[in-house]
DNA sequence: GGGAATCGTGGGAGAAAGTGGGAGAATTAT
DNA sequence: ATAATTCTCCCACTTTCTCCCACGATTCCC
């Protein structure tokens, strides 16, 4: 669904435009929350709504329900892009995900990712450290 | 249905803004109760009425049932928006929350909290490191 | 290769929101 | 009962945000 990363700027008024490519599966607006790594999430209105009764469905305690409207409803915002398919990323966020002046959209099958750009870079260059290390201990067997 | 954290300022008079997208559910009122943690919790109307009914048909004890009375409805107040989407919060659920000059407003899918936002920043850090074990868990169903 | 459409970027005007203050009503205390 | 205080409702201002328009550059297609 989604693949691909795009490098942006924010404008002066912290608008990001959507790669065109992705606009027209967020016509109804899209949902932004906090990643797990340093880095902002966003689904469609219809990913994000699946998630939300997957999570309202499954009989968790009423204290681990507490728990999650904390970390994943009260961080989670509604945006709608503009005419020119632009979207205003909430400072809190942007801050969370460590975001300046360039930002990197990247497609991550279902739902995106936006990262700092520097932050994106050294995230992919760890990765792939990780990575050959990962491979070479597999070798050495 | 409620969505994403806003701050604010309590100004000297006590009033607290509520997010403009939150207010036309609350047109006809707010009702406010301690939170289980320190926080204030604020459903709507509707929502508060369906709580009291589930409680109400709930066949718990007498004195169960007194002390949920005492504990939640004794507890609650209900509260009016003025004309800027404004709200009193009483001084009594300002302390019990330990709410200082800085308030958080997190939607919590179907009710509101508010929290200082010293603490909500704490809060929020440590049930985002559990919510992401928790949904893991799910999904390994 | 040229033309047309698309896209990234910027800016301005209007609307909305955050914040503060004042007057009248209600409450409390004297 | 009266006075003082608190509270609520309403008005006003400043800032922020959003929507819309515009321009230059790039890309795509014929």
């Amino acid at each position: 669904m989604f693949f691909g990363e795009s490098e942006y700027r924010l404008d002066d008024k912290g608008r990001l435009p959507l790669p065109p490519r992705f606009r027209p599966f967020f016509r109804d607006g899209l949902v932004a929350t906090p990643g797990i790594e340093p880095c902002v999430t966003i689904y469609t209105q219809a990913g994000w709504k699946k998630l939300a009764e997957r999570i309202a469905s499954s009989n968790l305690s009423a204290s681990k329900m507490r728990t999650i409207n904390r970390a994943l409803f009260a961080t989670a915002f509604i945006l709608t892009m503009d005419g020119q398919g632009r979207v205003s990323i909430p400072l809190s966020l942007r801050t969370y995900a460590g975001i300046g002046d360039d930002v990197v959209v990247a497609g991550a099958n279902n739902y995106l990712e936006l990262w700092d750009k520097n932050a994106w870079e050294a995230e992919k260059k760890s990765s792939q450290e990780q990575a050959w290390q990962i491979i070479e201990g597999l070798e050495n067997r």
